[in-house]
DNA sequence: GCCAACGTTGGC
DNA sequence: GCCAACGTTGGC
């Protein structure tokens, strides 16, 4: 099993939607190097921080667990959608999706100020300087870290 | 294969 | 809304 941040504008899809419909296709993601990480590691019952950026607090919001592994993204064949790559071809797919199914949302958010300001975590992707990429792996060390550190318990 | 120009991400 | 950092594109 292993453990990953995926990135995710609330406004777009939230950790809210996630727990309303209790599963989501990760689709959208057009970073080949996310895509590599989608395609070839990211594997069922791996564990997965969703993190909602460019919005007011930037945070940790949650918590999904993988479900399905990669499959071609069908968004990249569809015309009407914001995601659709005119390169990309049924027997020759671009893009991938995994399939994730909604564990827990926070009572309160892990804040990326708070993880920035973390020097255990300097070298966690997230916190560097102008990190973009949309799907981070992590180690076991650093999940497990930022559970007990941050996580609230009831 | 280099690299300038352009586009996107995402914190602030 | 600004802009730094990074990714992608395309001419050469």
């Amino acid at each position: 099993m292993a453990f990953w941040l995926f990135k995710t504008e609330p406004d777009v899809f939230s950790i809210d939607d996630l727990c309303k419909f209790g599963k989501a296709d990760w689709e959208g993601v057009r970073n080949y190097q996310a895509r590599n990480f989608l395609r070839d590691q990211v594997a069922i019952n791996d564990q997965v921080f969703i993190y909602h950026s460019s919005c007011k607090i930037p945070a940790i919001a949650g918590i999904a667990t993988v479900i399905k592994d990669a499959h071609p993204d069908p968004t990249q064949f569809d015309h009407s959608s914001p995601y659709f790559d005119a390169k990309a071809s049924k027997t020759d797919p671009r893009w991938y999706q995994v399939s994730v199914k909604f564990d827990q949302k926070f009572i309160k958010p892990i804040t990326l100020s708070q993880l920035k300001s973390d020097s255990n975590l300097d070298d966690f992707q997230l916190t560097k300087k102008g990190s973009r990429l949309s799907i981070i792996p992590l180690d076991e060390g650093h999940w497990n870290y930022i559970i007990d550190t941050y996580l609230i318990k009831f």
